[in-house]
DNA sequence: CTGGATCCCTCACGATACTG
DNA sequence: CAGTATCGTGAGGGATCCAG
């Protein structure tokens, strides 16, 4: 049952056989959130069909980066989780989330956004030393993503749903991306209604800040520009 | 000409869009090292289909990860190259082949072993800091894969072929594996015939101390006891 | 209602042959 | 040498169905 091997003796073609097949790595994503139960996964990736969804944790399973594991009494329900070693790609998956974040453009009008592609996003987009001694605890609505994080000692942590102390509360959506990558202020993001805010609204500035995605550099063009098309002769 | 999407709008989506289709990172692998020509890259991965090798490179370039070049008169021949973008994955699969690495096990009997594989495989088990002062050129010849690298300033580069004044030149096969991962010393190599030295023979503890792959840690159980090997039950 | 299994269809992939 | 052309196969996609 090795059908499609690469044949190579290598660590990047044995990732690409753990890893590598179509939707396991968005698989990987959800759970680095946290544990996950199959209906959570099916509702983060809307497109996958629930067969693929089930083979690739069954293979996901057998090669020993996801656990499968039955909760204790009263639920006993079935959730799945990174094992240690499947953990291991959190760096990877963020650092991958950061590099095609270069290249995302402008949304189509079917993307749908879903809650391990924000954190693992915003994981992505989080710059250590912007933060500073910066204490503050962000609550943030994405369309319906509910999604939060604090930040102290320059690094941040983040949860699923909402957070009862909040020093800030961000209502947006898929617009928040304009903010990130730098293509409005904090100030013109509130008058403009890309975003809400509710509680402290200096610490929006701060946001901005602290998350924020690299967005050109090198990398595709800047606003919705076509990714670089450049030889065309052969 | 998005024929699968995965629909959501999020960097690692966009990351694997461009990267992500079959052998494609395989592709970016070989470029790692160098520009190459369309027939160096199909010898670097002996079971791509021609048909498939052309279709990921004219993805690669339309995506603006790969740049396909002419070279100047006498040659004219065609190069493929990474840009700028393609580059900045170099890290990525580096830290790729580490963690693949840890999963590797025992070569399989088909399994070949290529130049890009090889660069790549020595650039994640490089270690910085076991490095030091090192001063070192060293010439590998892992079965007819010929490369060399130079050490120094805790930092190394490495080039194809041969070196006209190594320090020290490897004559080895795929059991150079075992001295990577710690299994054997640099005498015990020696001793088994593992590898072959010719130069300053005392430069090949070096080696073994400065190109070290992680081998547990976490991940799979120590020796061969149990490498997620593919399953064949179900 | 969760957690899948089963069916069928399609297209990307893979093997081989062939060309400028 | 650097690919294109052709064609078969099986993994992925989508809908539906089923057990606990």
């Amino acid at each position: 049952m090795a059908p499609r091997s690469y044949g190579q003796y290598c660590g990047v073609v044995r990732s690409l056989e753990l890893v590598g097949e179509r939707w396991a790595l968005l698989v990987v994503r959800d759970l680095i959130v946290g544990p996950k139960r199959f209906t959570d996964l099916r509702q983060g990736l809307p497109k996958i069909p629930t067969n693929i969804l089930s083979a690739r944790l069954k293979e996901l399973e057998e090669t020993g980066v996801v656990q499968r594991r039955v909760l204790p009494r009263p639920a006993s329900a079935v959730v799945y989780e990174l094992t240690d070693y499947g953990r291991e790609l959190e760096d990877i998956v963020v650092r991958l989330a950061r590099w095609g974040g270069k290249a995302l453009g402008e949304p189509g009008p079917d993307d749908t956004i879903a809650r391990g592609a924000v954190i693992v996003g915003l994981k992505a987009a989080f710059v250590p030393e912007a933060a500073g001694d910066l204490e503050a605890s962000y609550e943030l609505h994405l369309d319906d993503v509910v999604v939060h994080m604090r930040v102290a000692g320059g690094a941040v942590e983040f949860g699923e749903g909402p957070l009862d102390d909040a020093d800030l509360v961000i209502e947006t959506d898929l617009s928040l991306r304009l903010l990130l990558f730098g293509q409005i202020t904090a100030a013109e993001a509130i008058r403009t209604g890309a975003v809400k805010v509710t509680g402290k609204r200096v610490l929006l500035e701060r946001f901005a800040e602290v998350f924020r995605m690299p967005s050109t550099g090198t990398g595709c063009a800047g606003l919705g520009a076509r990714p670089p098309a450049l030889s065309t002769e052969r």
